[in-house]
DNA sequence: TTGAAAAACAGACAAATGTCTGTTATCGTG
DNA sequence: CACGATAACAGACATTTGTCTGTTTTTCAA
């Protein structure tokens, strides 16, 4: 097989990965070897090395297929030559304390369940049942527990590009500010508005004049978190 | 270790490998039977050999870390009990011609390259320098290339809660139907638009009143696809 | 031109992982 | 109670997979 110039194989594999990675399908040496048409298994191992040593890829040691993504866009599309990388891949290629914590790392896509329709009573047990689970890209600095979708039901905010059955995905644990789009769990109802803090009073504004705005007391209402992502598939 | 009643373990099994194959991290056998404090490898084995029987896993046989989940939500959640199956598993259990092919038909989150901003001129040349991926989850009859992102530039469909920032995935190689929003590239720039067809002549209607209708001649303007879904990341 | 660096190869080896066969214990039912 | 079915265990074994060590070839720059 003829040498090929110095970096465009390395690019050739780690695109290979990558893609096999984003699909949940990690390659083994050998069948990267089989579809290269190298002959030693060698070759591609020196290759992944390098990567990982570059920071493109991470590896758990002394496991079968055992490479990963690193967390963020920090690799991001590398065709031309090698980008700077400032991601610092020893603090993930240490055995570590356990695998979970690697494991939590690594590029983002998490599971997100989906609990079921917002303004649909009991939302308690929907948490206990959830409708499957969607894929999305999380903060690595976040908990993926800390997400969860709904599917929105009414036209309240369609002002906000939010509309009847789309996917909202929530984060929870953080403070909400005055402005953001939140679910808000009112008389045990999900609901998707618009916060504001008025005079120290709380408000729920739709987006939508033919809606009026909530002012709920207090203790009838509870902040499920912010909406950080809206989805929607088109027939 | 204690018997648990019938099918009680299996499910936890079940969710727990679920779980790690949706976040791309396939388990051993030995990962998971130390998740559950067995002693015997050989118990984890039984149960999953029992999961790809019921058909709520698949496996590709002969290989390190190979269950994968099931096409499209034919396995769903199954918390309680055993739900009908309808599900045929010896398609796919089988060694088969290649892996492509089995590869290509589990479970279906695949990448889809972002490929820059719609109504930014050149899309040749974004085509082979895309931005990123995003996974996305496509029918399984349907290629995974089929499929690409742009970024919305522009107001002109706000009124169909596609704003600007939005990403939207499209789907090409179908014939697009009057009434569906397209992709359509116009003199070389590409804009998100509902198409309609009008006493045989082309209309891309943008939904927003401030904008006008395009009638672009038909040698002039060529369709990439139509739209399959809108994503949206809030701050 | 020459030498260092990178690409590719070859084959032995070790570790991880899946497979098999057989045994014991518990649950539920007739 | 006896029986079949399932859960769980035990350990040997085979395959897959990653690791290592050494060699040959090619590229690029001094």
């Amino acid at each position: 097989m003829p040498k090929t110039p110095p970096g465009q194989t390395r690019g050739r594999i780690f695109r290979f990965v990558e893609k096999r990675l984003l699909r949940g399908d990690s390659p083994s040496l050998r069948e990267i070897r089989d579809h290269f048409g190298f002959r030693a298994v060698e070759t591609v191992r020196s290759h992944l090395t390098a990567l990982v040593e570059e920071g493109r890829l991470l590896k758990k040691p002394g496991r079968a297929r055992g490479y990963l993504l690193p967390p963020d866009g920090t690799s991001k599309r590398a065709d031309a030559g090698h980008p700077p990388i400032s991601f610092d891949a020893r603090r993930f290629a240490s055995s570590g304390p356990e695998e979970e914590e690697l494991f939590e790392r690594r590029r983002g896509f998490s599971p997100v369940p989906l609990l079921g329709e917002v303004a649909a009573g009991g939302f308690e047990e929907a948490v206990e049942n959830p409708d499957g689970d969607l894929l999305m890209e999380i903060p690595h600095s976040r908990d993926p527990s800390d997400y969860f979708a709904l599917r929105v039901r009414g036209e309240s905010m369609t002002g906000a590009g939010i509309l009847e059955g789309d996917l909202v995905i929530v984060e929870r644990g953080t403070e909400a500010v005055s402005g953001q789009i939140v679910v808000a769990l009112v008389e045990d109802e999900a609901t998707v508005k618009r916060l504001h803090f008025d005079r120290n009073r709380l408000e729920l504004r739709p987006e939508n004049p033919a809606f009026e705005v909530l002012r709920p007391s207090p203790d009838r209402c509870r902040l499920l978190g912010k909406v950080v992502e809206v989805r929607r598939r088109l027939p």
